[in-house]
DNA sequence: CACGTTATGATACATCGGTATCATAAACCG
DNA sequence: CGGTTTATGATACCGATGTATCATAACGTG
């Protein structure tokens, strides 16, 4: 057998060499051409692994979701053993909110794709829905321990406080996306939501 | 002088049949010709009133904008003479979250004129920063003035809140219009939100 | 009515972009 | 080495789209 490569590794690159442009340049600017050149590669090749556009966008998007997951995951494995539930909140903040210029990129381009979703009906399901929905439920799970163990006051609702922290970050996020706001600024919002998220776990915070 | 029509009014039911058209098909997919053909008018118009694809795009953003002000102050208008601060949040939320359909449509469109500012420079500014910026001094100033009436627990900062409240309908908006959720479990989030910002404004709600 | 504005129609043209084809080179494994 | 896979190059084609041009029709105001 001859000439052995790894196709998934090829598929990744090129796919990076989309969201590099894409990010760039706007999803609306990719080409065929336009990734071939970004990832330095003849147009052939990308026919070639991609076949089609629409397999190509649609790669891309897979690689972009798998990208995210990896890097939530990685995130949380740098947290210590027993974090406490702050720090936790503070890692999600962390990765929904566009702070570094990569991040921004990846935000700017999973935008652009919801955008698109927003009327391509096979390109929407499994990223927007599905994805958001695991996000949610893990969240949700993570909270209803934390008020099992008197980290979050027991007043509130797990399921309701996981979706509005999902939101406002995303709402933030956008903000930022758009210029209204820098990086910083949206960390200080979502600060000030979790301040208010943890006020009074037992070990009681600021002054009342 | 011969034949008078009044410009802005053609221009507006061509800058309407592209919102319509992006709505249903996406911002990506319009057109001269196919807002020509929305409009029921032929491509020369379009070209006549709009000279450009740049100035058609452009000036439909802006008559986006003008629609929504439009609307926002309309619903202003329909609340009684001294609303409750609860009625004047409802209304907010209201107008914020894609529920009917012509809501939707606005807000898909609006939503994917953001992504293109994200890279187009010279598309974003006014809208997309002012415009919001606006939003949330009006909205603080309503809180504050609320506060000073008793009607929000004075330990809330209206800064704040008004930038949480509107990030907050912002990224639940998106979530519906992404398909993640429908119109009325968004309202249900924004309502939780509500009860737990008025919560004991002096008349006290609920027990506790 | 006459004149200029408003509107249409019919094209024409260049460019871009997706897709397809064919020949060929380069690399690698057995 | 030889053959199969991987990759490039050179194009070619077609449809879509922005833009431009020109003639002409409809129309209403003075």
């Amino acid at each position: 057998m001859p000439r052995t490569v790894d196709h998934d590794l090829r598929r990744s690159q090129i796919a990076d060499a989309l969201v590099r442009f894409a990010a760039r340049e706007g999803l609306h600017a990719v080409t065929m051409r336009s990734v071939a050149a970004e990832a330095g590669v003849s147009l052939r090749l990308v026919q070639y692994y991609f076949h089609d556009k629409a397999q190509l966008m649609h790669g891309a998007l897979e690689h972009l979701e798998r990208r995210s997951h990896e890097r939530w995951a990685a995130r949380l494995a740098r947290l210590p053993a027993r974090p406490s539930l702050r720090a936790v909140l503070e890692s999600f903040v962390a990765e929904a909110l566009p702070t570094d210029e990569p991040s921004r990129a990846f935000h700017r381009v999973w935008t652009s794709y919801a955008v698109l979703a927003m009327t391509d009906p096979d390109l929407a399901a499994q990223p927007f829905v599905e994805g958001p929905n695991r996000l949610e439920r893990q969240l949700t799970e993570i909270l209803r321990q934390a008020q099992a163990d008197g980290e979050l006051p027991p007043d509130l609702d797990p399921q309701a406080e996981a979706t509005r922290l999902i939101a406002l970050g995303h709402g933030v996020g956008t903000s930022v996306l758009v210029g209204q706001r820098d990086a910083e600024s949206a960390q200080r919002i979502l600060s000030y939501h979790l301040d208010w998220l943890l006020r009074r776990p037992g070990s009681g915070h600021r002054s009342d």
